[in-house]
RNA sequence: GCGCUCGUAGCUCAGUGGAUAGAGCGCAGCCCUGCGGAGGCUGAGGUCGUGGGUUCGAGUCCCACCGAGCGCGCCA
């Protein structure tokens, strides 16, 4: 990437007047390019004059020169065609039209690998989210974990890691077991019986459609003399059908995970001993109270945790670590990263103990907690409440405002900020919605390449035997900035974990090309420069494409 | 009470310690004799919750306060 290069510029420059005796051997800081804040001042800036000034006892003004006078004759392979000194001590760098027509080229060159970036090195990482508890449909809240999960997922794959997503599947706690009791009351009434729903359950209008699928494909014979608790079997098929309609709701919304994980069979093998022995052997755990107890607070947490209840029962919380163990020391990822909702945010610091006390270094574990969504009618806040049965399912807004609309809302807000998904707006702005902007753009370049094919019968797919370097326009300029930013916004969203950016740079991608197509016009009597813009726009396509992916986002070819 | 997160335009939200704080929607106008008007252009709209502090420089970092969400179980 040409950030890299234009990097490396200033980290010689500096280097150069160093060692010329010129600057004092002051540290030089991490990060040095930034992006300008307007346009004219340039395609990158370095702010490195105005941090070093004081060490090095210079004006920032000065400083700035100093550096600019050791870059020469060291420009980065062309690209840069002009560097300037800014008051009060910026160096701004503008690329060359010339190179920026040139990657035209390159784009095509690399088709849908466009965006890729080596970052990853093939090194393995986990992204486990939503692994919601198999006793309901999904719920909307859900979307973001979702959204956000599978969009990380696709980004780190772009990045250069072989990704793995991951569902926990919550077979083995004592909510599964309240909603079996809940199946098995359902079921019974289908039968006349004159039971109640548990304390506790699920009062939901599914349950009813799941005890009927019960009764169709078992009539009655899960039926126990009344007072008894349910069969093994409601329990079991009963948690399958539910993962069954999970798994339609997340294809609803594009969502394919590579591994379903049982909690249960954490406890079928030795995996579960293993995990404590592990931890007892590193001593971290402690008995007290006839429970056993993960001593948590000698790596600095407030307090310590149960891992065995007094029962014998293992806590959610052992589970949870015997999981880390098998994805950490068995199955050997090299990062996991969980998405959990804010509600889980007390667990975080007691996890990351957790994996430095089984000796695995806790950076490799990245837990990103997303703040939980607010539903709104209008102005009115819809409480959900699963007790009184009332839920918003995925499903349906999905069919409201279609799967593309919801996952670049979902994804378009920064996980920590807190979210209102008012159902009356979305459907409102279904017709008004930056999505379509963006997608409208892709369908606007298909529509226009389905006419060149008639005007050019020759033209090739990927070479339209144009010229780039016709391309001087700043429109055209202008829209390839805009393109090759992507392959920096992965591999930022690769390190910080954060893609919201995604939406907000699709849409400028878009507003670049929109300004583009109003004034400068494709097929002309000019041959030649029909021919080049046609490569321009053959590659806004490519880059339109590959950022709505990025998002598990459709690409129209019409609308 | 303690902890985590948030507070930026009428609304929904961006904004790696740097230059005159941005986008979409909404609002007021303008642009179709040419490739898709789901488009383009212009404008109004801001004490960046409040008050201190650090810094050459703070929407961004620190502290206090106010307000909102979520946690603080031998639940998951």
């Amino acid at each position: 990437m040409v950030k890299d290069e234009i990097e490396a510029l200033i980290r010689s420059a500096v280097s150069s007047a160093q060692h010329a005796g010129e600057l004092p051997p002051v540290a030089v800081p991490d990060t040095l390019v930034e992006r300008p804040q307007k346009p004219d001042y340039g395609d990158y800036a370095t702010s490195v004059p105005l941090r070093l000034a004081r060490a090095a006892g210079m004006t920032p003004l000065e400083l700035a020169h100093l550096i600019v006078k050791h870059m020469d004759g060291a420009r980065a392979a062309g690209a840069v065609e002009d560097v300037t000194v800014a008051p009060p001590g910026f160096i701004n760098f503008r690329l060359s039209a010339a190179w920026l027509a040139a990657q035209v080229n390159a784009i095509l060159q690399e088709g849908d690998a466009f965006g890729n970036v080596p970052l990853g090195a093939g090194r393995q990482v986990q992204v486990e989210f939503v692994s919601a508890n198999p006793v309901g449909p999904i719920h909307v809240g859900n979307g973001r974990g979702l959204a956000l999960g599978d969009t990380l997922a696709r980004v780190l794959s772009a990045a250069g890691y072989e990704v793995q997503r991951e569902y926990l599947v919550n077979d083995a706690g004592t909510q599964t077991e309240t909603f079996a009791a809940t199946l098995y009351a359902r079921y019974q009434q289908l039968f006349g019986r004159h039971v109640e729903i548990p304390e506790g359950g699920y009062p939901g209008e599914y349950m009813i459609g799941l005890a009927q699928q019960l009764r169709d494909e078992f009539g009655d014979s899960l039926l126990r003399p009344e007072g008894e608790p349910y069969p093994p079997e409601v329990h079991e098929v009963g948690v399958q059908r539910m993962l069954e309609v999970i798994k339609r709701d997340l294809e609803a919304i594009g969502v394919r995970y590579d591994n379903w994980f049982s909690e249960r069979s954490l406890y079928s093998g030795d995996l579960y001993q293993k995990a404590m022995a592990l931890l007892r052997e590193r001593g971290y755990v402690a008995e007290r109270e006839g429970a056993v107890w993960f001593a948590s607070s000698a790596l600095g947490e407030e307090k310590d945790n149960v891992l065995v209840r007094s029962t014998g029962a293992p806590t959610y919380f052992a589970s949870d670590v015997a999981y880390h163990y098998d994805k950490f020391l068995l199955r050997g990822f090299d990062r996991v990263i969980n998405v959990w909702g804010a509600d889980h945010q007390g667990h975080v610091p007691r996890m990351k103990a957790a994996v430095a006390a089984l000796g695995i270094d806790p950076e490799r574990l990245s837990i990103i907690i997303y703040q939980l969504v607010t539903l709104k009618r209008g102005s009115e806040v819809v409480k959900l409440s699963k007790r009184a049965g009332e839920i918003v399912t995925l499903r349906e807004v999905l069919e409201e405002v279609g799967a593309d609309a919801a996952r670049f809302n979902f994804v378009g807000r920064a996980a920590d900020s807190h979210m209102d998904f008012d159902l009356e707006l979305a459907k409102r702005q279904s017709a008004e919605n930056p999505v379509y902007y963006v997608q409208y753009a892709h369908a606007r370049i298909a529509g226009i390449l389905l006419q060149a094919a008639e005007r050019f019968p020759v033209l090739p797919g990927k070479d339209s035997g144009g010229d780039v370097s016709l391309l001087r326009e700043e429109p055209e300029l202008a829209l390839i900035r805009k393109m090759l930013r992507l392959p920096e916004l992965v591999e930022q969203i690769a390190l910080t974990l954060e893609p919201h950016q995604l939406p907000y740079y699709a849409v400028e991608l878009a507003t670049a090309f929109h300004d583009f197509y109003e004034k400068c016009r494709v097929l002309t009597d000019d041959e030649a420069l029909s021919r080049a813009r046609l490569k321009l726009v053959s590659a806004a396509k490519v880059v339109l494409a590959r950022s709505l992916d990025l998002m598990g986002m459709s690409a129209p070819e019409r609308m």
